[in-house]
DNA sequence: GTCTATACGCGGATAGAC
DNA sequence: GTCTATCCGCGTATAGAC
């Protein structure tokens, strides 16, 4: 792995721990194994190293999900399986964790993977629900979309309580509440 | 108002727009028209500085949803009240947005407030579920603190893709979805 | 490409005068 | 109680040598 790829992977690292505004240059480059002159001189700086490094931590969670929701079984199962697929819960969401920072959400070339991963996560999982309601599995008459944006929010919800908490439960919780709820509607 | 109640008000303003790792003393005194000797006669730094107003911030946001859960109405109307309540989504929740803060989360007295606001959250809404399934309103059989969970998890979650997106609309698209789901268990 | 040197302001706090 | 002075290290970046 040269300079530039470490650098980049101790940037997802970092700011998966840490966030943007708590993320310094000098951490990265030191988790890096990389000088100050090595980073600035393949990134023209934090936000542009930052840019990088969250577009593709964004990349790998969308190929991740997709895996999922794309896989066999019928549609309920898929969604399940996105409910219920193992997560590092007490770390945060990787990609969710940054929209609230506000420098985050003030550069667009930062805030565009959030968006965009959102985006196509919400639409995905709407197609599956209209699948499933096609297929008879759920109740029709119930916007594909809505349920959709209900379920990604209940799991990024689901961190929120389960780091103030400082267990994972209550993301079990909500999750198996959303689950239960999906489950009504296929009844 | 006195100087060491400007000092709370503006740290609780600037923890919700910035967080706490965002937030400095000196902008909190800037804010407050204080000085700094001022600031470090009342409070012993920034962390004591957060955590009063921090669970000032808690105990409000409390009160603002027993408000709505103890009022008027059936078991599902009020839960309607609490995921439709007009809120300042691009904002963020100014308990919620400070979970994925490793600081905040490293210190008890920081963490406590949002542990004990989304804690005691989640009993009250079971608590509203429960009784909506004993009058017969909801169907019995899902376990209501599971719902409450996903319900909590549901709004949290809505803050994160609002801002991810620029704009509040996936917050109501997940609380809608959420509403939808939640009907369907009356039917 | 990478290193070292250097810069400047901010973060967070202490000290002592008034 | 509040003010001003002062501190030290870090954050973020530039400059120029190798």
């Amino acid at each position: 792995m040269d300079a530039r790829e470490r650098l980049v992977v101790s940037a997802q690292e970092l700011l998966h721990e840490r966030g943007y505004v708590g993320t310094s240059p000098r951490a990265v480059q030191e988790r890096a194994g990389a000088g100050q002159g090595s980073m600035y001189h393949h990134f023209t700086g934090k936000a542009d190293l930052a840019r990088t490094a969250l577009r593709r931590t964004a990349d790998t969670e969308r190929a991740g999900a997709e895996a999922l929701l794309s896989g066999p079984g019928t549609a309920l199962e898929r969604l399940t399986a996105y409910l219920l697929r193992p997560r590092d819960v007490l770390r945060g969401c990787p990609v969710g964790r940054h929209a609230l920072d506000p420098d985050v959400v003030a550069d667009p070339g930062l805030r565009a993977p959030l968006e965009e991963t959102f985006d196509w996560l919400q639409r995905r999982l709407a197609e599956v629900v209209a699948e499933g309601q096609r297929a008879g599995e759920l109740r029709a008459g119930v916007d594909p979309a809505a349920v959709a944006a209900a379920l990604v929010a209940t799991v990024q919800g689901g961190y929120v309580l389960a780091r103030s908490a400082g267990h994972p439960e209550p993301f079990a919780q909500a999750t198996g509440g959303a689950l239960a709820l999906l489950t009504a509607l296929a009844r």
